[in-house]
DNA sequence: GGTTGAATTGAACGCGCGTTCAGATAATCA
DNA sequence: TGATTATCTGAACGCGCGTTCAATTCAACC
């Protein structure tokens, strides 16, 4: 009874991960199996391991992408550093609210990577958090910015403006260009 | 073979609380189980039973138990706006670097509540916030705060504020006390 | 010193897990 | 049309899960 009607390999494995990104974000890695992530699309659990060698490497695979995405989205604008971090707040609040699902695995999930994965995952990070700390670092050298730490003012920015998709929900009381606005004031 | 030498009952309840915690932390409510919390207080998993119906109360218990703890530990003291601000945010602070793992579940594992505990734990959160936004509120009616959207600097800050357990490890480069002046700067 | 009762063990329960694989199916191509 | 092959099923594997409970141990008390 394999191969019912209207299966087709190619839209599979792209569905598998569409499921699996929804479903972790929402219960958590570690809370759904394989046969949940399965019967989302209607399939077998044993399907699965056509498109991903195991559990564990589905999850890397969905991190890894974002985190790429993420990098190879935005590059610093040939400007002063205020505008530079006017365009890096903006960009990252328009690309967060357009993945929740993506961003909230990103940060929650990564007690559930296995070593060697996590070190992948965690470079990929910090490479994204250089980039915002030197726009802080050359504006705090020019005078621009009033930052007393480079560093902790870079934590502190990001954990703000990624914070943004604990709480929004598409038709709230804002829209995305109001607080994209908003949060470049604050920042 | 039971009630081996040096077994007390008044002991073992609240270690499995400090196992719980440390472990739901590190590695997530679905991913430790009953017998690793056991292990870890020398006892076999049977026994915590005695100390809690089930798994789900004991993740329950700690949640409420700490969002409890927060309310009843600070109350906007009877100054103006921008000194009650400055002493919400030392609180804030120092609170949570006192207790990183708690403050880690209680925004991490919301997902895992049944139904029922999950509105206990959103009700108390809101009650936090409503003592931050209170104060915002009040600022910006006097003119003493520039903020153009009080609900939505609320959840800004409190990202950006409860950001620090995430990258705060104790005898890093940054004490505590200036970690909390750094942060008022910022707020 | 014997009795009581709280604290704990250790085995068991049914279940769902991640993963594997032989076999079935249907689209493709000769 | 018949052979081939990619795709999927359904059953099975061993394992660990949360939870229960009779039996056991030991501190406390009479």
């Amino acid at each position: 009874m394999a191969r019912t009607q209207g299966s087709h390999a190619e839209i599979t494995g792209p569905r598998m991960r569409e499921a699996a990104l929804r479903l972790f974000a929402r219960h958590g890695y570690a809370a759904v199996s394989m046969r949940q992530i399965a019967a989302e699309i209607g399939v077998q659990a044993g399907a699965l391991y056509l498109y991903t060698p195991d559990k564990q490497a589905l999850l890397f695979a969905l991190m890894r992408d974002h985190l790429e995405d993420l990098l190879a989205d935005w590059q610093p604008p040939d400007a002063a550093p205020d505008a530079q971090l006017e365009s890096f707040v903006r960009h990252h609040i328009r690309y967060h609210l357009d993945r929740p699902d993506l961003v909230f695995i990103a940060y929650m999930e990564l007690r559930n990577l296995a070593p060697d994965n996590f070190a992948v995952i965690a470079r990929l990070r910090r490479e994204y958090e250089a980039r915002l700390e030197a726009i802080l670092s050359r504006g705090a050298d020019v005078g621009v910015f009033d930052v007393a730490d480079t560093r902790l003012a870079t934590m502190a920015l990001i954990a703000m403006l990624t914070g943004v998709t604990t709480w929004y929900r598409a038709g709230g009381r804002l829209d995305r260009a109001t607080i994209e606005a908003r949060y470049w004031e604050m920042a």
